[in-house]
RNA sequence: GCCGGAGUAGCUCAGUCGGUAGAGCAGUGCUUUCGUAAAGCAAAGGUCGGGAGUUCAAUUCUCCCCUCCGGCUCCA
């Protein structure tokens, strides 16, 4: 069992202090449960026995039973462990039916029931109450709420819950609070969190021009904007070069499919809900795709293979539709339409491993190359103990899958861990997690050794000795989707992004407008060495096009002045580092040539905060 | 999908306890012609997210829908 320190006591203490204070305002309120969490903890409450007149809980009351907390804080509340039997557990929560439900589950276990009352040693001043409280609680406590520094928490936000996390259950009102041990940690907290919504993707998206959503298009369906694209295009340009250098061929396939492909697949019915409704013609039922892989099957078996050809790569940048609940979508890291930088490898069973540890290191030389230093591997796998109808195939085969898999990350030399019961319905997956330089991570991809489809598309090639052999397939997808990893990568470099990815990758400032013309003849010579480049003619004074530029986070302005202008050469201030002096436009070419073609990373906003 | 909050100019936001709205920035025009993070002036810009209802009158009140935000659940 993992050790729980002080702040943790802390933390847990506070979350009863929160109960007491809710319950001071609705006496009818039914208590959930109250752990800690990340940097604090939360209480969840049934408020539907609280009267309508009485209206409810909304964020604006948190400041208020917040200030109650600290007077609690302040009296010196003391908590006191006590070990009762299952009789007198009864008894005690007669009426509280969620503890109630906990209790009969820890006595079916044949655990402890311990109980925490929370009290008061003396006379509250000034009136005739004294506070007692009696919880169940595993604790362990603080002794006593004097050791609570009341400068160093906050409540953050009133969000709702299902009872136990599951969706079939009532749904909660959840109270989020932070604690720290001192007023600075918890302000620097606050500092951490401002500094991840200044890089918020949605937020720089919208300042940096690269994308936008429509209501009469519909959400969760990214409308990509020039810039935007760029960074796209520029992205996609590089894992093509990559995959044709490591061995993969690019194949192109249609938006929309016969629902025929998805019985065969085994989607239908059981993704249905996912699927956009179908469309049906001429009493066909066409369904948008939500995964590549069933069409690249097909291409798979366009014709008889042979072993000569395998491993065969088939790689796509491929658009697919997925219809997610309204209430998941967020920006571009969940949305409805996305393009996967997916690939599907027919490999011959004796291969596989090899195969995948190629994929493994695949992933390393993209996520190094971008800068991400942070990544790990998931492995999900069948979960032994709950084997439901959830998965398809036989033990045999998932026995095979799963020891494959593991043999090729083991091989790889990668850190995973193993998840079970994360297993995708035909084969263990492992999912890659990156993390930016700010800490937020988010699953990137999932590659996964796949023994059951296969059989499902009756796949086959000739092998050496003339006999049809079942191949075994790679799912992969380093780069997840455009969507997630330009939204990810908004974020990690702050909307900086190394110079190859800029979408404008010079500005040109002439100081006047006497200076355009000289502005353009740059612009022109950068334009012949495909060099993105914009040039801001527009009245203003020099230093308003500078910030312009700054706040675009192009990564390099040009100064164009009479000086420049005799001398032939441009005054270059680089992106967060400023002026770097005059310069001959050759020597600048070469310069910014050699970024670009390095794929060099920006130093100045890669920082941890 | 569920709980809670929100939607006013391109952006950030103010305002109207029911009498059809305002600022800053951006954009446009003019003046200025500037040396490394915000020059000045002017005009313009809105079915107050959409629909229905109540009312003499709705951006404001009620209901439904859409979208966004914070969570929960989900994520082949």
């Amino acid at each position: 069992m993992k050790k729980i320190n002080e702040i943790e006591k802390i933390r847990h203490s506070l979350s009863h202090l929160l109960a007491i204070a809710v319950l001071e305002i609705f006496p009818n309120a039914k208590l959930g449960i109250g752990p800690i969490i990340e940097n604090g903890f939360y209480y969840d409450f049934d408020l539907s026995a609280v009267a309508e007149s009485e209206g409810g809980l909304t964020p604006d009351q948190l400041p208020k039973i917040e200030k109650r907390m600290r007077e609690l804080v302040k009296m010196g509340l003391l908590f006191q462990k006590e070990i009762i039997d299952f009789a007198k557990a009864k008894k005690t929560f007669k009426n509280k039916p969620y503890k109630l439900e906990l209790i009969k589950e820890i006595n079916k276990n044949k655990q402890k029931i311990t109980v925490y009352k929370t009290f008061a040693k003396y006379q509250i001043p000034n009136t005739k109450y004294q506070i007692q409280f009696t919880y169940l609680c595993a604790g362990p406590h603080i002794k006593s709420t004097k050791e609570i520094n009341p400068a160093a928490f906050k409540l953050t936000k009133v969000a709702g819950a299902y009872w136990r996390g599951d969706e079939k259950n009532k749904m909660l009102t959840r109270i989020y609070g932070i604690a720290f041990n001192s007023e600075k940690e918890l302000k620097e907290h606050i500092e951490m969190l401002e500094e991840v919504e200044k890089r918020d993707h949605r937020k720089l998206g919208k300042e940096l021009d690269l994308f936008t959503f429509s209501d009469e298009v519909g959400a969760g369906l990214p409308l990509w904007l020039p810039k935007g694209e760029t960074i796209r295009h520029e992205l996609e340009k590089w894992a093509r070069e990559t995959e044709k250098k490591w061995g993969y061929q690019h194949i192109a396939t249609p938006h929309i499919t016969k629902s025929k492909l998805y019985e065969i697949s085994g989607h239908l019915p059981y993704y249905k809900d996912d699927l956009y409704s179908p469309i049906n013609i001429e009493g066909e039922e066409y369904y948008l795709k939500p995964m590549n892989c069933p069409h690249t099957h097909m291409i798979y078996n366009a014709r008889l293979r042979s072993y000569r050809e395998l491993p065969l790569r088939l790689a796509e940048y491929g658009q697919v539709y997925r219809f997610e609940k309204s209430g998941t979508l967020h920006g571009l890291m969940r949305v409805r339409g996305f393009c996967q930088n997916d690939a599907h490898i027919y490999v011959q069973p004796e291969k596989a491993v090899e195969e995948f540890i190629n994929v493994i290191k695949m992933h390393e030389y993209y996520y190094k190359t971008l800068g991400i230093q942070n990544w790990r591997v998931v492995l999900g796998t069948r979960d032994r103990k709950n084997l439901r109808k959830k998965y398809h195939g036989n033990d045999a085969m998932w026995d095979m899958a799963e020891k494959l898999s593991k043999e090729a990350l083991e091989k790889s030399s990668i850190k995973y861990e193993i998840e079970e019961g994360g297993a995708a319905h035909y084969g263990p997956k492992a999912d890659i997690y990156i993390q930016s330089v700010i800490g937020k991570e988010y699953a990137i991809g999932t590659d996964q050794l796949d023994l059951y489809m296969p059989q499902r598309f009756n796949l086959s090639y000739i092998d050496k000795n003339g006999k049809e052999t079942m191949p075994y397939i790679i799912h992969r997808a380093p780069l997840g989707s455009h969507e997630r990893m330009i939204g990810f990568l908004i974020e990690h470099y702050a909307g900086a992004f190394p110079i190859w990815l800029s979408p404008i990758q010079v500005r040109i400032v002439p100081i006047s407008e006497k200076f355009n013309k000289y502005g353009i003849e740059i612009l022109e010579k950068l334009k012949q060495f495909d060099i993105r480049a914009e040039l801001d003619d527009n009245n203003e004074t020099l230093g308003k096009k500078i910030r312009e530029g700054e706040k675009q986070k192009t990564p390099y302005l040009l100064i164009l002045g009479g000086r420049e202008e005799e001398n032939k050469t441009v005054g270059v201030r680089q992106r967060g580092k400023g002026d770097m002096g005059e310069m001959k436009m050759v020597e600048f070419l070469e310069k910014i040539k050699n970024e670009i073609n390095n794929k060099d990373l920006p130093k100045e906003n890669n920082k941890k905060l």
